[in-house]
DNA sequence: TCGGGTATTGATATGTTATAACATCCGGTC
DNA sequence: GACCGGATGTTATAACATATCAATACCCGA
C-alpha cells in the first residue's frame, strides 16, 4: 500500500492493472511496447510521482537497458503520445496516466515538497478559459492545468 | 501598433502605461526596480510574445548589462516576485504582465506558430481542479494554466 | 525468400535552460 | 567609520533536451 491521489490504494494491482491495459491497448492499435519502453512504465507505475528523464535513465543504466539520453526520452515520448503517461511541466517531468484508456485532458495536483502527483480531469473547453479562447478566435489544441501546493501528508510535518 | 490578445491597440501606451504603474508599484512597495530590472521588465513588454532567458541575455550582453545567466535568471526572478512578468511552464519562458497591478491567477493562450501569448484571468478554487483540491485536502498554492494551439493570425497561413 | 519500406535502437555530439557558490560593490544606518 | 543587507559580478557546473546518422529489427507484398 501506498498512495494515489493521496488516499492508500492496492499499489500491486494498480500497477499490473496499469501494464495490462498499456498491452492491450498497444495490441489494439498496432503500437509496440518494446522492452524499454515497458520498463519506463514499470518504473513510472511504481510510484506516483514525478520522475525527471535522468531519473529514468538512471534505473535504465542500472539495468543495461541504455544510457544516453535519447533512450529515455524516446521511451518517453513513445508513452506520452500513446496517453500512457504525462508530462508535467512545472517539474520538467514524467509520470504515469492514471486513467489510463481514457482520452482525457488531465490536471494535476503536485505536491512541492515530496513530489508526488494526484492526476485529476478537467471539462476541457468549458469554463472561463474555453471563454476566452473562443472570444479571441483562439483554436485550442491542447492545455496544461497544474496546481502545486502541499499534499495532506506535508501539510503537518511540512515548513513553508 | 501590433497585437495584444491579439488584438490590435495602441503599443507604445500600453509599454508605458505598464512601466509606470511598475515604478509606481516599487516606489510604493520598497522594491527596487534597478537598471537592468528595468530595461529586462520593457524588454518582455516590447512583445506580448515569451522571451526565452537567453533571448533576453541576448539583448543584455548586446547593451553592456551583462554576459553571464545569473544576470538574467535575477532579474526575470525579480519581475515574476513582483508579479511584472510570468513564467510560461510550457516554453521554459517568460512574458511580461498583461495586468499589471491586479493580484491574479492567469491563464495563458500560447500560439504555438508565432509564440505569441494573450493572458486571460481566470477563477482561482472555482471549477474542478478546486473541487478536486478540497475533496482530497491538497492545499493549492500556486495554479499554471496554459493552452497552446493556433492564434486567429496563424490559423489561416499555417500548416500542422 | 527476397526486397523494400518503416519503426526502432545505438551512438556521438551538441544545444538549451537553470542554479550553486563565492567575491565584491553600494547605499543606508547607527 | 563599521556594519548590514540587497544587488551585482564571475566562474563553474547541473539539469533538461534534441539533432544527426548509422545499424538493426520487423512486417508485408511480390
Amino acid at each position: 500500500m501506498t498512495t494515489i491521489g493521496f488516499e492508500t490504494h492496492d499499489h500491486h494491482a494498480c500497477v499490473s492493472d496499469a501494464l495490462a491495459k498499456a498491452e492491450a491497448r498497444c495490441a489494439a492499435s498496432d503500437l509496440r511496447l518494446t522492452p524499454v519502453r515497458r520498463r519506463v512504465l514499470e518504473l513510472l507505475l511504481a510510484e506516483h510521482r514525478a520522475l525527471g528523464a535522468y531519473d529514468i535513465l538512471g534505473h535504465l543504466s542500472a539495468e543495461g537497458l541504455g544510457t544516453q539520453p535519447p533512450v529515455a526520452y524516446r521511451a518517453l515520448d513513445f508513452l506520452v503520445k500513446a496517453g500512457f503517461a504525462h508530462r508535467i511541466e512545472a517539474l520538467n517531468a514524467y509520470i504515469a496516466c492514471a486513467h489510463l484508456g481514457a482520452d482525457h485532458t488531465p490536471a494535476f495536483l503536485i505536491c512541492r515538497s515530496c513530489r508526488s502527483v494526484a492526476e485529476s480531469d478537467t471539462a476541457p473547453s468549458q469554463g472561463r478559459l474555453g471563454d476566452a479562447a473562443r472570444d479571441a478566435g483562439f483554436q485550442i489544441e491542447h492545455t496544461v492545468i497544474e496546481a502545486q501546493g502541499l499534499c495532506p501528508a506535508c501539510q503537518t510535518g511540512d515548513a513553508a
